[in-house]
RNA sequence: GGGCGGUUAGCUCAGCUGGUAGAGCGCUUCGUUUACACCGAAGAUGUCGGGGGUUCGAAUCCCUCACCGCCCA
């Protein structure tokens, strides 16, 4: 058998890959010893939707070599995958495709349907990314996969796993601690998705925009003395205003104004606080007044220092407003539209009046302040139209030339991450989680390193962001997701109903209040459940204490708050023509927003492992021991994990997450499909195969960095691949075969090497317990192409023609075993195959022991010897390179000064040193005319090139020599001299220091001898 | 504005707890000697961003400035 010159890493990697499949080489626990450790990594779950980019190669190769490698030491391993459900993503890219086949929109088709097109999508292509990710070799067990919405309505048949019991069995635990709650709140608002976001998905960019200025008159005409004043308190401006000027990027949101506020230490407004001052929009006879109100959020240095506030469009405003009592006006449908619902806008304007009257107006949802003729507007529209109305009407503040002022200007703007449009705060009822409650602990479990952020700048960031942290929004007005479990039911007993009589039954006149009373305006009830049947169960405790027999009525399910109110009354005027109780019903609807996605893979960690049921793999895996994941989603996802799994089982759902940064690409930029410089992992893996990007990324994920890809570095790691399978090759050719216990060789050669094997061990383990990726990586690449093919197999090449043949073909099987074993955990593929075709073995490698001997097989003389060969070869290699020696001419090489180590070294290795320095056997005699001057750790040499040596050439090579030897001793020697550095430095640095110095001197000596011999002739 | 990170060979980057610089790519010269030209041998290039300090000794620790990047307001 004889093996192709490069690796085929195409056709082997899917044979092996089929062939880990057939022994389950990935499987929870595969090759575990006997009451081994645990070690178990979650996948950070990729977006069911998405298909694989380079940061998820990264995110899988780096755990995936941690999972190697203790699996080959013995552990007992899980390394968990699966997918996130990605709501907003997901629902994208269905209606997306709907669109593009022009099939009808998801309202059209409904709820129940649209889902299940999600659910046939997902059946279609959500094995996409897992295929992509097994191309990479990445040793899930894969049969665990998991799925964020495992066990959902709607699943298909026949796939296991209960992600969504215990997504709702957080949310209920969670709603009855009162951790979880439901409130009007200003939430960020999507437009395009017409949903509430969290602050985390919202990007806040700067982008240009405009400030406009304008006159907000007094009411009845008023008039005060308007002062400005410097620094110094000189007067600058002196003028009577009729008017209070504010300045705003959004003009659209002053029809929805609540009052002006100003700082309360600003002089220069403290004659009008407490006054009425009109919006200078809408129509003219039902023109808004609003009063000037003091609030320390205004900065009296930024604009004019006055501040309109609105509310409900605006979370700086919102804080003011209801410190201060300001009504929140909504101006805005779902899709960022300005209102059409309801009332008018005189009846609405009325009602605004009153409150800014200081009146007690109570909810104000229904009143609806955009004027006539700009409700449906979109905002952007409503903007330019309230511009030119206001400018119109002279009310823009203007310049010298009587110009409005307009300032450019860059302005932060909130865009959604996905959808890319502007967020617009709005106010909504929304679930949240009371974040402040849970955070404690997880802050706790980083600060006294239970769990271990690596590196430690990112730990800092996660203590930040949790100091700080706000109530997390976790509803979404979506319809793939979990569905929120909490069920609602009419108020019948909060306000109004009364049993006129006590006498605990409902009469004809009391059946007619409760209906006429209005139920619209009430409050309502709510219980969470996990099921409709529990659910039912709370309300039914609720209604027990309602007069008869409204207290027997039926709890059923209505698709929602109106379907409810009709049922209900129907239920009441049946039992009131009929007097039969069982025609009365209590309809509870079921809410129909979806939880966030992240509230799912929040709870990652153990919904993979089974919980809430007490499962095996709960027990023995969790909790997890390693997180690999990227910095951008420490909040969205790692704080979560850490907050929700202390909360939900009271352990730190891992021990350790290591932070990696973004891959860029080879200029250091971010990729995006915009900018066109995106790399596509697998063309990377079609092109060099899946060991070469492996390894590259490896070699590029130092610590706290981000590593910068570019296909040159791919292909230089291929060649790596490409060299260990030459080496191998050249082995086989020899008759060298692996699967042999460790050697004891005799030559010093084989025992030089066996040492070598042993370092690289030993840096490989360290580097790895470090999560110094990069250091295993680059460390084995010296080892395996600077070490094991550059010396070792040259210097195998005489001693396979020599008495110690047979022991060199088995050290060299044995160091090649090493190689292969060593570089698996990064390079799975070519060292499976090259562990297949080597030998007979008990296992495949994947399941291979690793190296467990220590430094203890170094031998220090065969590494002092094999040191003092290969540096007697490159010195002269060097002089004969320098010196214009034919690569192909054989010298003699004749010692002219020699210690007795030097003799020894040279006595064992001679064939060595005359095949790789291509000279004649060593000879005793002197240097002289014609001849190069060479010297290697106590000893000296001379190589005759003939009568024509270029005197000039050798001395001027010889004099650099020395300069530099001289130079470096200099240095050492000035070290050495200073008293200071003796007193203080370490004793082994001094001694280090020492010898250093007493080489580079003797090297000078024999440099200046052979020198002075040269000027001699 | 606050916080974090970066600035090392022509390029992309390593350099962990201070002992005086490394890799890959690129470049120059030579080379097809019993694996490998996806190769081998030899070689050139660095006041480690500027300035100051601590120290016997600083790319490494501290301060400061400049520029670049990221996160949060």
């Amino acid at each position: 058998m004889s093996m192709d010159k490069t690796f085929d890493a195409a056709s082997a990697e899917a044979r092996i890959s089929a062939e880990w499949d057939r022994i389950n080489a990935f499987a929870a626990g595969a090759n575990a010893k006997p009451g081994a450790e645990t070690f178990s990594v979650l996948m950070p779950p990729p977006n069911v939707t998405g298909s694989l980019h380079i940061g998820h190669a990264l995110d899988n190769t780096l755990p995936d070599i941690l999972v190697r490698w203790h699996r080959m030491r013995g552990f007992d391993v899980l390394w968990q995958p699966g997918q996130d459900h990605a709501g907003i993503a997901t629902q994208m890219v269905v209606e997306r495709r709907m669109a593009e086949r022009q099939e009808p929109g998801r309202r059209e088709i409904g709820r129940d349907a649209f889902v299940e097109k999600v659910w046939q999508w997902k059946q279609e292509s959500g094995d996409t990314i897992v295929n992509q990710l097994r191309r990479l070799g990445t040793s899930c067990d894969w049969s665990r996969n998991a799925f964020t919405m495992s066990g959902a309505p709607g699943a298909p048949e026949g796939q296991g796993g209960n992600f969504h019991d215990a997504v709702l069995r957080v949310f209920v635990d969670l709603y009855n601690k009162a951790i979880i709650y439901r409130g009007k709140r200003l939430v960020n608002w999507d437009p395009h998705f017409e949903t509430a976001i969290s602050d985390l998905e919202v990007e806040n960019r700067e982008v240009p925009g405009h400030m406009w200025h304008f006159k907000y008159p007094l009411a009845g005409g008023e008039t005060y003395e308007y002062v400005e004043r410097d620094a110094d308190g000189n007067i600058t401006l002196r003028e009577t205003r009729d008017y209070i000027s504010i300045a705003t990027t959004r003009p659209e949101t002053m029809l929805g104004d609540g009052a002006v506020a100003v700082h309360p230490d600003d002089a220069r407004y403290a004659p009008i606080v407490g006054k009425l001052c009109e919006i200078p929009v809408g129509p003219k006879e039902h023109r808004r007044l609003i009063p000037i109100i003091t609030d320390d959020y205004p900065d009296p240095d930024f604009g004019s220092g006055a501040v309109k506030i609105t509310g409900a469009h605006d979370f700086n405003d919102y804080g003011v407003a209801t410190r201060n009592n300001i009504p929140l006006y909504a101006l805005m449908d779902t899709k960022g539209a300005m209102r059409e619902d309801g009332l008018s806008y005189a009846e609405s304007a009325a009602i605004a009046s009153r409150a800014a009257q200081g009146e007690d107006v109570g909810d104000v949802s229904n009143v609806n302040l955009v004027p006539d003729h700009l409700r449906g507007l979109d905002r952007f529209e409503a903007r330019t139209q309230v511009i030119a109305d206001i400018t119109g009407e002279g009310l823009a503040v203007t310049d010298a030339e009587g110009a409005p002022v307009v300032e450019n200007k860059k302005i932060m703007q909130p865009f959604g991450d996905r959808s890319g449009v502007v967020i617009e705060p709005m106010l909504t009822n929304q679930w949240f989680v009371d974040t402040a409650r849970i955070v404690g602990p997880a802050l706790d479990a980083v600060r006294d390193g239970r769990t271990q952020i690596l590196p430690d700048q990112h730990r800092k960031v996660y203590e930040h962001w949790l100091e700080n942290i706000e109530p997390w929004t976790i509803s979404r007005q979506l319809w793939w997701g979990h569905q929120i479990p909490v069920w609602y039911g009419l108020d019948l007993e909060s306000r109004g109903f009364t049993d006129d009589e006590g006498d605990g039954a409902l009469d004809e006149v009391e059946l007619f209040a409760l209906l006429s009373d209005g139920l619209v305006q009430r409050g309502d009830y709510h219980h969470a459940a996990a099921s409709f049947d529990e659910v039912a169960e709370r309300f039914r405790d609720d209604i027990a204490g309602l007069p008869q027999p409204l207290e027997i009525a039926r709890v059923i399910e209505v698709a929602d708050r109106d379907a409810a109110i009709e049922a209900f009354s129907r239920g009441l005027a049946d039992y009131n023509l009929s007097q039969d109780p069982t025609k009365l019903v209590y309809p509870v609807w079921r809410d129909p927003d979806v939880l966030d996605t992240w509230f799912s893979s929040g709870l990652w960690p153990i919904g993979t492992l089974g919980w809430p049921d007490a499962t095996a793999e709960m027990r023995k895996y969790f909790p997890t021991d390693v997180l690999v994941t990227g910095f951008d989603i420490i909040f969205f996802w790692v704080a979560r994990m850490m907050m929700m799994q202390l909360e939900v089982v009271g352990d730190v759902p891992f021990h350790t997450v290591y932070v990696h940064g973004l891959v860029r690409d080879e200029k250091g930029a971010k990729m995006s499909k915009s900018k066109g410089n995106v790399i596509d992992p697998l063309t990377l893996v079609d092109e060099y195969g899946a060991d070469a990007l492996r390894f590259t990324l490896t070699s590029m994920a130092a610590m706290g960095r981000d590593p910068k890809l570019g296909p040159k570095h791919v292909e230089a790691n291929r060649n790596f691949v490409t060299k260990i399978w030459n080496a191998t090759r050249f082995a086989e050719m020899n008759g060298v075969r692996g699967g042999g216990d460790r050697p004891n060789p005799r030559h010093t050669v084989n025992r030089w090497i066996i040492g070598e094997v042993a370092r690289a061990t030993a840096a490989t383990d360290e580097a790895l317990q470090g999560f110094r990726f990069n250091e295993a990586a680059s460390g084995l690449y010296a080892f395996v192409w600077g070490k094991v093919c550059d010396w070792y197999v040259e210097f195998a090449k005489p001693l396979f023609d020599s008495e110690h043949a047979e022991e060199t073909r088995a050290t060299m099987g044995w160091v090649l075993d090493q190689c292969y074993t060593l570089l698996h955990p990064i390079m799975p593929f070519v060292t499976e195959e090259l562990w297949s075709l080597t030998g007979d073995r008990d296992s495949m490698l994947i399941h291979a022991d690793w190296p467990e001997f220590g430094r203890d097989v170094i031998d220090e003389d065969a590494d002092r010897q094999m040191n003092w060969v290969i540096q007697l070869i490159e010195n002269i290699r060097s002089a004969r390179a320098q010196m214009g020696v034919p690569a192909g001419a054989r010298l003699d090489l004749i010692v002219t000064e020699a210690d007795a180590p030097a003799r020894a070294a040279l006595a064992a290795n001679a064939p060595l040193i005359e095949r790789l320095a291509r000279v004649n056997p060593p000879q005793e005699g002197k240097g002289g005319n014609g001849m190069l001057a060479v010297s290697a750790g106590g000893a000296s040499f001379a190589l005759p090139i003939g009568d024509v040596i270029d005197v000039a050439a050798e001395t001027a090579r010889l004099e650099k020599n020395a300069a530099k030897t001289s130079k470096d001793a200099d240095g050492l020697r000035k070290r050495l001299d200073n008293p200071r550095f003796v007193e203080n430095a370490d004793f082994e640095v001094i001694e280090e220091t020492r010898q250093k110095l007493a080489d580079l001197d003797q090297d000078l000596a024999r440099i200046h001898a052979a020198l002075a011999q040269l000027k001699a002739m």
